[in-house]
DNA sequence: GTTGAAATTAGTACGAA
DNA sequence: TTCGTACTAATTTCAAC
């Protein structure tokens, strides 16, 4: 099991669970709006926020927080501030089979940040935080190369990140200045030759069941 | 400039400063190390987790935000119970001498949680997320595809999230089961052929001035 | 940098709409 | 369900050490 929810199995909460447990409404979504931009906020300023009794608040904080659509509070933390300045993106192929070793080994490895299997060329993208470019050398070398479930790595330096946004809400769809048309629609204006999808690797069905 | 940090420049506080504010120190990262675990525990609770009285709890906790240190705290939302399942990355070449309008576009749309410049093949990637496959692809042809500084695209879907750490920090490395060792003692026991790093594309030296 | 006491705020319980 | 209120516990602020 990942540490983090899959994409189709509820992330918290009993680990036999079916389906969603809780329903959200426009109220529901607006709390996390509010907690997504400030994890801080109390949650008597929160109901006056969302414009509903400080009691439900409580009720409804709960609830999320239960039922997982809420996983934790963190930071944010300046990582450049904290002594870590280089920031790389990885990308690994994967040996068939060996999901289970490759996904332990990476719990071994407190310089990832993050971890997603792909699909496309690679089949599965970290990204590592460290002080020095040698250390991402030191890292895939010594460390990724080593281990036997992977196959091969492609290293890229993140030079800026522009954009993080604390978690996108489905609400945040209807701000867009273009809101989404159909995709029928779409076809006349499309430039040709620019963009490219990149599906999964032969023998990837399987990849899931495995790790 | 960036929505965010850049990579040799200081997050937060006054636009014109340079180098560092606050050095901090161990008790500086233990308070990070709380804080990105439980970003609402109360500074009372934080002084005892790590071991000072409240009062230099709350100049510390005040620095650090003040600082920038801590850019913010945010709640961790579930994506899938949010009604957002779908997550695809998009690798964006994007034309020299349009950064700024890549930047604002991008800016306009919701859906991006994440973007970051990179060396290698393409320029920058961007993390989705969607409601359905089928909006991935309005996404790519319809908006992006329109945009005149993206020049080619390509995208793959992330099938599952392995691990999302709240954020790295410099003391994680100390955990770690196989402490870094210098890269001249690796050579020997390298896998060759495993790894392959990538720089960046020809002209991109200049790219981080048009932006 | 620490402790303790006052003021404020947060969290809980419960009855009514 | 949601709201309003009263009650209890905890946190933050501020002062003196």
């Amino acid at each position: 099991m990942s540490e983090i929810s899959r994409n189709n199995v509820s992330g918290g909460g009993q680990p036999g669970r079916i389906g969603i447990g809780l329903e959200l409404d426009d109220i529901h979504l607006k709390i996390l709006e509010v907690l997504r931009e400030n994890g801080r906020i109390s949650v008597a300023a929160l109901a006056e926020r969302v414009g509903i009794s400080r009691a439900n608040a409580y009720t409804r904080f709960e609830a999320l927080r239960a039922d997982g659509a809420i996983k934790r509070f963190t930071a944010e933390i300046d990582h450049v501030r904290a002594g870590l300045g280089i920031t790389a993106l990885i990308f690994v192929t994967v040996r068939q089979q060996m999901w289970k070793q490759f996904r332990a080994e990476l719990a071994r490895m407190p310089e990832v940040e993050y971890c997603a299997i792909t699909t496309g060329q690679h089949d599965a993208m970290i990204q590592v935080r460290v002080s020095d470019v040698a250390e991402v050398h030191t890292m895939v070398t010594d460390r990724l190369a080593n281990i036997p479930a992977v196959k091969a790595t492609e290293t890229v330096f993140i030079l800026d990140e522009v954009l993080r946004r604390p978690y996108v809400l489905p609400s945040d769809r209807d701000q867009a200045r273009h809101p989404r048309r159909p995709a029928q629609e779409t076809q006349g204006d499309v430039p040709l030759g620019k963009m490219r999808f990149v599906g999964a690797a032969e023998g990837r069905a399987a990849l899931r069941k495995d790790g």
